[in-house]
DNA sequence: TCATTAATCGAAG
DNA sequence: CTTCGATTAATGA
C-alpha cells in the first residue's frame, strides 16, 4: 500500500525514523498505528522455540505493514524490526480508518494490495510446501521479482543476504549456498560476485 | 589496520 | 538437510 504522504500527514501522520536492529512493534503489541515506509527496509519475524528466526517478510520504500490488523481487534502476531536507518510515517489506527471512510478510492486499492498479498503469500506457502531447497528458493525469488518491474532476463539483482534468504524459506544458510549453486550450474540464476541476479 | 558481519567449505550426523 | 568448525572476503570505524 502506499498512500499519498500529504494524506497522511493531514489525518496526524508522523514521520519517525528509527535505527537499524530497532524494534517498531513486537509480537503481542497493541495494534495502534499504520506504518508506511518512506525509506529504508523493515523484516517482519517470528522466532520458533529454538530461538530460530523466521522472516514472513521484507518491507521496502512505499510499502505498507501490519496494515492488515488494522481491521481486526488483534495482536501482532510478528515482530517488525528495521534493517537499515529508515523513516516510516506512522499514523494512527482511528485516524487511519477515518481517512478509509473519507476515501473511499483508497478503501478499493486497499481491498486490492490486501488481495495481492493473500495471492503471493499463497504462492509462498505452494513453494515452500516442497521439500526440495531449490523449488523453496525459486517460490522466494519469483515472489521477489514480481515486486520488480525489470523486463530483461536474469537482470533482477536480489538484495538480500543469504542469511536473509534461509530464514525465508526456513532454511539454513549453507543449504542455501549450496543450492544457489546448483541452480547457477542449471542456468536458472546468475551470480556475479556473491550477487544474485534473476 | 582492527573488528564485525557475511559468505563459503568440508566433514559428520 | 543440519550442525560444527574454520577460513576467507567484504565493510566500516
Amino acid at each position: 500500500m502506499n498512500i499519498d504522504q500529504q494524506l497522511l500527514r493531514s489525518f496526524g501522520g508522523d514521520t519517525r525514523s528509527y535505527k537499524a536492529k530497532d524494534t517498531i512493534f513486537k509480537e503481542g503489541d497493541h495494534v495502534q498505528y499504520y506504518f508506511q515506509i518512506v525509506k529504508g527496509k523493515i523484516k517482519l519475524n517470528t522466532y520458533d522455540e529454538e530461538g530460530r528466526e523466521f522472516i514472513h517478510n521484507i518491507l521496502g520504500i512505499n510499502q505498507s505493514f501490519g496494515d492488515s490488523l488494522l481491521f481486526l481487534e488483534k495482536r501482532y502476531p510478528v515482530n517488525a524490526v528495521c534493517l537499515e536507518l529508515s523513516e516510516l510515517i506512522r499514523v494512527p489506527k482511528n485516524n487511519f480508518l477515518d481517512m478509509i471512510r473519507k476515501h473511499p478510492d483508497l478503501s478499493l486499492s486497499m481491498n486490492a494490495c490486501l488481495s495481492q498479498r493473500i495471492y503471493f503469500k499463497v504462492l509462498m506457502m505452494k513453494s515452500m510446501s516442497s521439500q526440495n531447497p531449490e523449488s523453496r528458493l525459486k517460490g522466494l525469488l519469483d515472489y521477489l521479482k514480481s515486486y520488480h518491474d525489470g523486463d530483461c532476463i536474469q537482470c533482477f539483482p536480489v538484495e538480500l543476504t543469504r542469511q536473509q534468504m534461509a530464514n525465508l524459506v526456513g532454511l539454513r544458510v549453507e543449504t542455501v549456498i549450496r543450492a544457489l549453486k546448483k541452480m547457477e550450474k542449471k542456468g536458472e540464476i546468475r551470480i556475479k560476485n556473491r550477487k544474485i541476479l534473476y
